[in-house]
RNA sequence: GCGCCGUUAGCUCAGCCUGGUAGAGCACCGGACUUUUAAUCCGGGGGUCGCAGGUUCGAAUCCUGCACGGCGCACCA
């Protein structure tokens, strides 16, 4: 048997016991609470005195013969028990002596003070409304084993309290945004998660299959092509919070299925989404931090508008040299590119190229909030060309500590260069480009009743919250990340 | 997919370089204790050193493979 057999067998021996004595600790279906533990610490002044109920789990004892002080730890916080046997009673004192770190009880008592000062409730009686049979984690580390963390997330929220703080605020950014959209008059929709054609970004789906229609379905890469059609449909101000899900690598800034939020906005262009991102991001920032400025991951950030505006081209020349204004041709950006010490395949054209010195050299650099507008038709199969250069698109990505958390552009609305395009797309496909958009006839019929000119807006959200939060990885904001399975 | 690093008690970690009976704190079990809050004090139990091979008289320690995780690269918003 294993020690942690052993523990185990210790705590289900207990729980025999206090069936026996006729006590069954999870036979509970409710337990009426008077206060919140942090509610009794705020209005202790209001409060003392008085017969209260409280709930919650057992984070420490300290035992001291005929008294006992437990910390008990609800959704609110922490707050001591004071257990004495002149109050218990001898029976009913040592059952309270009896409970472990772990068990969740309920308990009634007066509000008081401990000698040391301490905000206590003096326990008159308690009730176990669950016993703990496997140990706690230490209480003084917590548990710092990234796996432990990511897999057992619950150990990790009930002993982390920085761990529950992040995904506290990440409910705060994320009701932030909701805010800030409503308010401007945009309406919240949802749209399919599977897919006939997967569409809206260049990215690898998840394929799966419904049986009784005999179809497969992707899980969509992206929302996009739906909330343009509800555009084409009359709605003009939409956005849509949910998650999205690509089969490719996962990394410290990249999860299989993440949260993105998608806004299309009509009869304005980039310029107006430009604003709008600046705005929200900022309304979030002082929404949940309280300012516009924060560190990340040691940089002083600070989201005050306007952010800087740099074209493409002129932020890739200012960090690397390579001015691709200059630059024509596969075969010379391949040189570029190689000449910078990346990798890039022979089938990498001057757009992706573009992309990746973009993503590998310039995007960690930019940790104020940057704009960067102006990207090559190749890449953006969806937008609007530049009316000043037809090579290039109404198109800008924002950056905030080197994370690009936004993607926005003047939405191609013209039905025969969309058909085009997605019939360049099909030729990359072919050429063997996996992530290449496919053809959605259905979308260019959309198109095709005519869309009005549109901006629209995807925003990262789990880059967001990393940035909000000074997580380093993305994994530190997702509850339940993706694991290999044990 | 490739490279580097990690995996020792329930938790946090030492031990590994330089092979020689597996350690500490917390947690757990027994005892003392009516004001602690990382309680304290006395005593005790607890290990497939990630898994599998190899080298060796002898492996937690050296070598190889594998699993899981982290970081980087590749891939990719």
């Amino acid at each position: 048997m294993t020690p942690e057999e052993q523990l185990y067998m210790t705590q289900l021996k207990k729980l025999k016991q206090l069936r026996e004595s006729g006590i069954d600790p999870y036979s509970h279906t409710q337990y009426a609470r008077t206060h919140t533990l942090s509610e009794l610490r705020e209005r202790f002044d209001e409060l003392e005195g008085q017969a209260l109920r409280v709930a919650g789990r057992l984070m420490a004892l300290r035992h001291h013969g005929r008294i006992s002080f437990a910390s008990l730890q609800d959704a609110s916080g922490r707050l001591q028990l004071m257990a004495r046997e002149e109050q218990l009673g001898k029976e009913r004192y040592l059952q309270f002596v009896d409970l472990d770190v772990g068990d969740i009880i309920g308990a009634c008592g007066t509000l008081t003070k401990s000698r040391r000062g301490e905000i206590s409730v003096d326990v008159i009686e308690f009730t176990l409304l669950a016993k703990a049979l496997r140990p706690m984690p230490e209480k003084w580390h917590g548990i710092k084993d990234v796996e432990i963390r990511y897999r057992y997330r619950y150990l990790d929220l009930l002993t982390n309290p920085t761990s529950r703080d992040v995904f506290i605020k990440r409910t705060q950014i994320i009701r932030a945004i909701r805010e800030f959209m409503d308010a401007q008059g945009f309406m919240e929709v949802e749209t399919p998660m599977m897919h006939p054609i997967p569409g809206g970004a260049l990215a690898k789906p998840f394929v799966t299959h419904h049986n009784a229609l005999d179809m497969d379905l992707y899980l969509r890469i992206a929302p996009e092509l739906y909330l343009k059609r509800l555009i084409v449909g009359g709605f003009e101000k939409v956005y849509e919070i949910g998650r999205n899900f690509r089969n490719e690598g996962i990394s410290p800034r990249h999860n299989p299925e993440f949260t993105m939020m998608e806004v299309y906005w009509a009869y304005v262009d980039y310029e107006a989404i430009m604003c709008l991102t600046e705005e929200l991001i900022h309304y979030v920032a002082v929404r949940v931090l309280g300012t516009p400025k924060f560190t990340y991951q040691g940089n002083e950030i600070d989201l005050t508008p306007p952010w800087a505006r740099i074209k493409l081209f002129d932020a890739i020349s200012d960090h690397t040299g390579v001015d691709f204004a200059a630059i024509c041709t596969d075969e010379e950006a391949r040189v570029a590119a190689n000449e910078l010490g990346l990798e890039v395949m022979p089938t990498d054209d001057r757009g992706r190229i573009i992309d990746e010195i973009l993503k590998k050299r310039v995007a960690p650099k930019l940790i104020q909030p940057t704009f960067l507008i102006g990207y090559p038709v190749e890449i953006s199969p969806l937008a609007k060309r530049s009316q000043q250069d037809p090579s290039l698109t109404e198109r800008f990505q924002a950056f905030i500590g080197g994370l690009e958390v936004a993607n926005a552009f003047s939405e191609l609305n013209d039905p025969i260069e969309q058909r085009e395009r997605f019939e360049e797309q099909m030729r990359r496909r072919e050429a063997g480009d996996e992530e290449a958009h496919q053809m959605d006839w259905d979308f260019v019929r959309a198109l095709e009743y005519g869309m009005p000119p549109t901006g629209g807006l995807g925003i990262g959200v789990d880059r967001l919250v990393m940035l909000l939060t000074d997580s380093p990885s993305i994994r530190d904001v997702i509850l339940f990340p993706l694991l290999r399975s044990e």
